[in-house]
DNA sequence: GAGCCTGTTCGGGC
DNA sequence: GGCCCGAACAGGCT
């Protein structure tokens, strides 16, 4: 499931965990997921290590640790972060577990389309590859200008495959962006370049407020949002716009299966 | 058994 | 190089 705010929630599993100590228990090194986690470096920085606190960005996680590592998490398809129980068994599809003294992490992913990547910095100061990570939408930075000029550099694209790429719009995913298109009212397939100010202007308001509100929701304890979003109709087969009332489409659109309302979007 | 899928990456074609 | 598309990844669910 994970986007922005399902991101957002499972971080914030493994970040009541913070302060305490854990030691590196297994980790699936042969399944794909985990090829970029540096073994010899889990030796070394994690047999012993105090979680000092959790970060999020966009589809991203960050955990830092003491003795300066990091633990990168991207969910995928079907990742999940939990803390289990003392009496937890190891599941096939774990492929990261933390064993502490009151409580376990444990990164889980059938598909494997997640990762889990272990970095190291010497002075246990943020990397510098995170630190420079573009603004998610709902932030401050994520200005008007900054949003014009991404609109501007990819004038050609269809606009649902601008609202997914993580360079631009971090976080922001299938259902985000149809929430988004459908607030604004504007079809998944258009061009960018077809955008009038009024479209331009909807598409920059809606894009936070469907983060932010997100984040407000889901992102805190995986409450659903608002009955009128798109998001509480669009899963269903025959889903009806809560707009118009009318069946939603479902189309490919850069790639992705597409819920739009026909009636509604133009 | 077939089809579908909330993500990312890569290769081919224009 | 820009951009698009389709495929690949892999498993669970309908």
């Amino acid at each position: 499931m994970p986007e922005l705010a399902e991101v957002h929630f499972h971080a914030s599993r493994w970040k009541q965990s913070e302060g305490e100590a854990f030691r590196l228990a297994w980790v699936s090194g042969e399944k794909r997921c985990c090829r970029d986690w540096d073994r010899d470096l889990g030796e070394r920085l994690l047999g012993e290590a105090k979680l000092i606190s959790g970060y999020t960005h966009g589809k991203r996680m960050l955990f830092a640790f003491s003795g300066g590592a990091f633990v990168e998490i991207h969910l995928g398809m079907t990742g999940s972060l939990s803390v289990e129980q003392p009496d937890y068994k190891r599941g096939r599809h774990d492929h990261l577990v933390l064993q502490g003294k009151s409580s376990i992490l444990v990164f889980r992913d059938p598909r494997l389309f997640g990762k889990a990547a272990l970095h190291a910095t010497c002075d246990g100061e943020l990397p510098a590859w995170w630190m420079e990570l573009p603004p998610q939408p709902h932030e401050r930075e994520f200005t008007r200008g900054r949003f014009d000029e991404l609109l501007a550099r990819r004038k050609g694209s269809v606009v649902k495959a601008l609202l997914l790429r993580q360079d631009a719009f971090p976080g922001v995913g299938n259902w985000m962006a149809d929430e988004i298109l459908w607030r604004t009212r504007v079809r998944p397939d258009r061009r960018v370049a077809s955008l009038n100010e009024t479209e331009r202007a909807s598409l920059y308001q809606e894009t936070r407020y469907v983060c932010r509100e997100a984040l407000r929701t889901i992102g805190v304890d995986y409450r659903n949002p608002p009955e009128s979003w798109l998001f509480r109709h669009r899963w269903k087969a025959g889903g009806i716009c809560p707009k118009t009332g009318e069946v939603l489409q479902r189309t490919t659109v850069g790639g992705r299966t597409s819920c739009w309302s026909a009636g509604w979007q133009r």
